[in-house]
DNA sequence: ATCAAAACTTAGCACTGTCAAGATCGCCCC
DNA sequence: GGGGCGATCTTGACAGTGCTAAGTTTTGAT
């Protein structure tokens, strides 16, 4: 009786007027949105799914027809972010003079990586919170593998300009990921201000800095041993 | 009437004859511990005070006693991380046979980085998910830069030894932590199963992979400018 | 022995995740 | 068009939670 169906007797201040499809229109991305606003606000552990309910205008009960369960949708989000970080990643490729050029092309994703996770700290830390936390197996269709091929990828390419028996591609594959990726939780989660007069790099300089020290030091290692070889062998 | 005062009569199998002093003997610590293993169990997530309370057999109140909050009982066990963080590194640097060279000393401390992160995860979580995270600032006495500026030091040895103009300290020092942060995450949150054919590294070797890893890139640093007079300058 | 404070209990509030049952709505097929 | 049927949403309820207020014991110091 009080509902309209136009969605505008209801509070909901973002988009009243997108499309109304079915009864809300788009209910599970709606939910996903207030989702990611409430855990901006108040953090992802008082998030609650009775409230992005009210924020989008629905009954406490409406969202399981969406999500089983709350750990579902905070997978939804994670799984947005994965798609988000490869779109970010690639983009961050494309962008580059000479996309073929093995450490330019490693340290663009680099950078990217911790760009990505300051710039989308909600979805970085339900996408890597995975096992622990309250937080489902990801849905379906969302391959993380796909980002992590592009580092992957780019990393091999660049060992691959090493010398022979200078470092096994595999283990520089996990130290340039455990180099952004700590980089990232470092910068989001604020230890870094705690060692005090030690570190007083900006935070959005941390991703590029991490990145061009270990360019330097492959550098090193692409001249010990002849000359200056470090050419794309794109082969 | 029926509760004793000696303890026997509740279920806390725990070191039950401890030394009870006031009621129940020491209700904080057994409310940590038992919180420690309830989250081992469940995850954070799911852990209730009043579980914990239930554990240590008391009523659902009496932890607020102790704890103003749960987010309180949660930054207790990341204090208490901390300290066992740093006596791990300071153990890792006491038990090496030149505790003064710089590599070495450098690269223990990375390895007993992150082999605290596989040996004490639900500590490590918490003590590093302080801005985030339902998890109150620690507590009065704990200084979380204690464990950091071991590592702070450790690379800034590292970096005397470097040729100069070579990196500055600042950038190495991010690297060197991020590097092992990064790690440690990697291996606790567990992405790195993810990468399938990727990566074969287990689990225990990650963190000496990539300490030496690093650490085999800084020699190529060293050796690049002159010679090899990569002895320990203890200056 | 006394007594204030510390440690604990009971009872209760507002809130949460989740479920079961019913009410609507939109769309497809005849 | 009308009938139906499944997807979408609501109402109502249950168990469990964090936390508080008000009482009750216990403790250690005086």
């Amino acid at each position: 009786m009080s509902t309209t169906r136009t969605g505008k007797a209801k509070p909901s201040r973002t988009k009243e007027r997108a499309k109304p499809r079915y009864h809300h229109g788009d209910l599970r991305a709606a939910l996903v949105r207030a989702s990611v606003e409430l855990i901006a606000r108040d953090g992802v552990e008082s998030l609650s799914l009775r409230e992005a309910a009210r924020e989008a205008g629905v009954s406490s009960a409406a969202p399981y027809h969406h999500f089983a369960t709350k750990a579902d949708l905070l997978a939804a989000i994670a799984a947005d972010g994965f798609v988000a970080l490869e779109a970010s990643m690639r983009e961050a490729i494309a962008g580059l003079e000479d996309p073929e050029a093995p450490s330019p092309r490693l340290q663009a994703l680099g950078r990217a990586y911790v760009r990505f996770a300051r710039e989308h700290p909600i979805e970085f830390r339900l996408m890597f919170r995975g096992s622990t936390s309250a937080r489902s197996p990801l849905p379906k269709g969302c391959d993380p593998s796909a980002s992590f091929g592009l580092l992957v990828d780019a990393v091999e390419r660049v060992a691959e300009t090493l010398p022979p028996n200078t470092i096994e591609p595999q283990a520089l594959v996990l130290t340039a990921w455990s180099l952004v990726h700590g980089a990232a939780e470092l910068v989001l989660e604020g230890p870094l201000a705690t060692a005090e007069g030690s570190i007083t790099i900006a935070d959005e300089q941390v991703g590029a800095t991490v990145v061009s020290t270990l360019g330097r030091l492959l550098d090193f290692a692409l001249v010990s041993k002849h000359g200056a070889r470090h050419g794309r062998s794109t082969t």
